[in-house]
DNA sequence: GGAACCATTTAGATAGGACTAAAAATAATC
DNA sequence: GATTATTTTTAGTCCTATCTAAATGGTTCC
């Protein structure tokens, strides 16, 4: 147990090993080393800055609590956070009261949710990955790619104009669809995309043939409960749906899908 | 300034909002939630590992020092990972002695080495991003990989037998080759592999055309100071490459290197 | 074989990001 | 309009992963 070094000439191994400590092998790829002073713009800050993009698509003013349900962490936690998205001029937080993105914390959001949904393309459509099970992957692998990376991807995919999951890769375009639990009884209508991404959520949808692109009917709706009967005309079978689903769901009329598409 | 809900009925804009505050929007991808009292292998401690199976393969001792000069970071961040990997029954660490990963850091290494490699295939090839230039991107996306998602990488590539840069995607895999430094005046080499990735070394073997797969001769040797005169067929033109070089790159005999392939 | 030197480890500090429990604001109810 | 209930925020901890500065182990050299 003296010192080791001396065993090295006995075993002659065919790749041979290097004596002279000097002068490094390969380098560069290091771990978290942070610049310190300078802020940061870290993967849990572009995080949250994303989620709350994704929640003030759905609910306008969005609270610390609604926040903390999004992503699955305490309340003390999101107004921690808080502080520092204000503080690097993302949000503007007035306490008690909720949040809002400035431009600059837009600007972030649009960047960030390309990469997730072009990344969801690549994975799906050239990777072959389930459908359903793409969208946490995405949320991880986002913040690591540069503009550049995220431009060969959308040129390697064709400049897809969604996600798998219909939502646009441009977070700033409108589609014009509407929730399909603000729809009555109504024929001619087609899947456009889906705001749920939980894996059971997306699985079960894959189950039953609810994915954009799908045209369906909505045969009829319970006047209480938001239970909506519809048919999926491509399997030609209908299905009730809860508000859960209902509201996830966004949905065009054929005509007006037909009218945009030219 | 009172309580802004109040706001919303005004502009109605075309995708509409809702109100409840129940039953929420998407969610899974969140933040960096810990499970706590469960070991976690984290981005670090992989990054960590799969260097330290990098090391063992040029110097067959590794030390606390080189560790730090790879991961460019401070010795006694060393060795406070080296504590907690030992922890985690990676590595065999003696103290002022040396660290040796254990089978199981071999395992974890062998495969974010494949991860890393896999992904390289599918930025330059599928991507067409630059080669001198993706090291460091896979070296961030790798920790998130699932083995499923590699094996799909793998099968989309058609099973790559390396990287880019020449690198086994099976890190065991022992291809017989050796550094060029260790050659004297030779013909009919080829370069098998590169293990120096910084981006600005491998744009200069790129520039001189040194790059797998690529047909050489050592022209000369100088006595001391390892400069190699080397003729690059392809190109038919003579460089001149100090000992950094020359050790970084791995050579075999052709026709070693057709007898393997058959 | 002790002095000097280099490598390594320990000690103590800091930042990010999470948590729980308690305090403070706002909202809801009678 | 005062009392509850609900949301947020603050206060105080913890863990990972880094750092610098100081202490200690190992080597080498005269």
């Amino acid at each position: 147990m003296k010192s080791r070094k001396q065993e090295i000439d006995i075993r002659d191994s065919q790749p041979r090993k290097i004596k002279e400590v000097t002068l490094r092998v390969p380098p560069s790829c290091r771990p978290a080393v942070r610049d310190k002073d300078r802020q940061e713009i870290t993967e849990s800050v572009e995080e949250y800055t994303e989620g709350i993009y994704r929640l003030q698509e759905e609910v306008d003013v969005v609270s610390t609590g609604e926040i903390a349900k999004y992503m699955e962490v305490s309340p003390a936690s999101v107004t921690a956070m808080l502080k520092r998205l204000s503080e690097y001029g993302l949000v503007e937080h007035t306490p008690y009261q909720g949040v809002r993105l400035t431009v600059h914390g837009e600007e972030l959001s649009v960047s960030i949710l390309r990469k997730h949904r072009l990344l969801e393309c690549l994975l799906v459509y050239f990777l072959e990955l389930p459908w359903d099970d793409v969208h946490e992957l995405a949320c991880k692998l986002e913040h690591y790619l540069s503009e550049k990376v995220a431009d060969r991807i959308e040129i390697a995919m064709e400049h897809p104009k969604t996600c798998p999951h219909g939502n646009p890769v441009d977070a700033r375009f409108q589609d014009g669809a509407f929730r399909l639990i603000t729809c009555g009884a109504e024929d001619h209508l087609i899947v456009m995309r889906i705001t749920d991404e939980r894996p059971e959520f997306l699985a079960y949808l894959l189950q039953i043939g609810l994915i954009p692109n799908t045209p369906i009917k909505v045969i009829e709706r319970t006047p209480f409960g938001d239970v909506l009967t519809i048919e999926i005309e491509r399997q030609g079978k209908t299905t009730a749906v809860g508000r859960d689903v209902a509201q996830s769901i966004w949905v065009k009329r054929i005509i007006d899908a037909q009218a945009q598409q030219s």
